[in-house]
DNA sequence: CTTCATTTTTGAAATCATTGCAAATATATA
DNA sequence: TATATATTTGCAATGATTTCAAAAATGAAG
């Protein structure tokens, strides 16, 4: 696992202050392997840092997304989830459940797509929606 | 370009009684190569149709969503909108000018993902984000 | 250490796409 | 024609996200 003081050296190394908050977002949403929304961090954090705003844990996640430390999801058309997992993978979310989980994929996705010369890419999304097995067998 | 007879027949077919309003909306979305937002299909047929419901517009492309006739995009966060091409295709969004645009895959995406055993999948996206040629070059 | 400027955080109010709901209208069936 | 069912409508409510201006924290300079 990443120690804390490597992901204070990749905030620093992408030009953001490590404030108290932010590391602790940064770190949270890292290690998470449960795709949490800002409110969850929110409730996840507050406590552990005695005091927190709702408006900064979206300030820091959308600094994060944009520094391209993180990535957005928007699978769930409801609301927002954030991924700390920097390698490349789908996403499939259950429509009964909810539940959204990692695919491994047997390779990257963007060398399937035709046309784009001349287009700067930045973010890539590969999102599958259906119903799990668990789900499935009820 | 398909008629509208065809389109009726479709809907008729998917189990939809094919009000004027529905046939409308389906109509729109289907012939669109813009990726419309209700509000944009609302605008477009408000006048053709004398009268025209927001709540309809949102409830009849919930109605074509859930039926496998047309699908949602999530692409841009801030709102949905809707594709009626049924070829398999991926999205790309400007970061810049937000104007979506299709783009052809060499091969379906789905097959690239592993671990799908088990799971029964109704809709895949592949989306991509960054900024388009036109926006590159200013 | 103190002062001043800049950055970051905060909470409450505002925003806005979407949904809920119950009444009105249209359509199908008998 | 009468009755039941399906569809549409407009307005109010919802809730995730953003705005904004003040408060707090941090950094730089003297």
């Amino acid at each position: 696992m990443v120690s804390r003081a490597e992901l204070k050296e990749e905030l620093i190394n992408a030009g953001i202050r490590p404030s108290v908050q932010r590391l602790a977002i940064f770190e949270y949403v890292r290690r998470s392997c449960q795709h949490p929304t800002a409110e969850v961090v929110y409730e996840a954090l507050r406590d552990e840092l005695g005091s927190l705003s709702l408006t900064t844990v979206y300030n820091t996640l959308k600094l994060f997304v944009d520094a391209g430390l993180i990535s957005m999801l928007t699978i769930d058309d409801t609301f927002r989830c954030f991924d700390g997992n920097r390698c490349c993978h789908a996403h499939f979310r259950c429509n009964i459940c909810g539940k959204i989980v990692d695919l491994q994929m047997k390779k990257d996705f963007i060398s399937l797509v035709e046309g784009l010369d001349g287009y700067e890419i930045t973010d890539a999304q590969l999102y599958l929606k259906g119903v799990c097995p668990s789900c499935l067998k009820k």
